[in-house]
DNA sequence: TTGATTCCCATAAAATACCATGTTATACCA
DNA sequence: TGGTATAACATGGTATTTTATGGGAATCAA
């Protein structure tokens, strides 16, 4: 029998005073399983927080020192930019994480932090932000395959 | 479960008046787990001091040693650059290292070090560079974007 | 001595672990 | 199938630990 290490669903939590969100218990359990903290950083691209287990930054790691000379400068940057910017998270017995006011801010998430799956990956996006999103990715999907136009009011 | 040593996220300490630091917290776990010590030296393109593990400049003599790259010589030259300046510095009960004042005049650092993590590696820089040097980078991705599709996967 | 470095202690603030409760979802049984 | 008991979960509050950082005493070198 077996599990599936994949982040899916959609899931909104609230974000208390302290800044502590439950993280979904489907996400507990595939983190539990791969290791014991959770990595955040803020998108590149889209204002909402990316988290990964902590291997597939370790992947990264080891892919950059391999595929560039030491010197490179271009793994300099690159690194600056996404290790200089990653966290790791640890949940307490309740599961509960702590974000930083850097990520919350980036989100733009005041009391409500929305999870959605994405595979190897997971976003936190604000109630606000991610409804937006989802409206342009099923809107973009309707251009892109006319065939579905019709089922779509 | 094996854990991970990547540095990690950007903090910034205080420097007291005898020059002490604290290494963040997270860093002297990584630390402590391979080692005793940590290695710094004034980084060759930017204002800014970088440190890691001693077993990191282990791995990039035996690369050098090992290179039959067309461009090893120049990498033979900033390889001695790095290990002429490379120095150990070991941290306290409490966590903090004594820089010198090579290393916190070639970074610029009066009162504040920013730490920024790159991996295998870290940055030790001043705020109002740290700042610039931020902003450069993101700006940077903005207009190069194609080349990050591969870290965003 | 002086000046600097290391070690130790004190403290405030921040991060983390733990406990309690209401609610929702799940399992079980008639 | 419907209803109830049970377990899992999100969430609020509190206690404990960790961490950064300041200051002082001890050690050492010039």
């Amino acid at each position: 029998m077996r599990k599936s290490f994949l982040f899916l669903d959609t899931v909104a939590n609230k974000v208390d005073a302290k800044g502590r969100v439950s993280l979904p218990a489907d996400y507990r359990a595939i983190v539990k399983e791969l290791s014991t903290e959770i990595v955040c950083y803020r998108s590149l691209t889209a204002p909402c927080i990316e988290g990964c287990t902590e291997d597939l930054l370790e992947k990264l790691a080891t892919d950059i020192e391999n595929s560039t000379d030491f010197f490179s400068e271009t793994q300099d940057d690159l690194t600056n930019l996404i290790f200089g910017d990653a966290k790791r998270f640890s949940f307490d017995s309740t599961g509960r994480i702590m974000l930083t006011e850097k990520l919350l801010k980036h989100a733009e998430i005041t009391d409500t932090a929305v999870f959605v799956g994405k595979g190897r990956k997971f976003q936190i996006w604000s109630e606000k932000n991610w409804e937006a999103e989802e409206a342009r990715l099923r809107e973009k999907i309707k251009l892109n395959r006319p065939s579905l136009k019709e089922e779509n009011k």
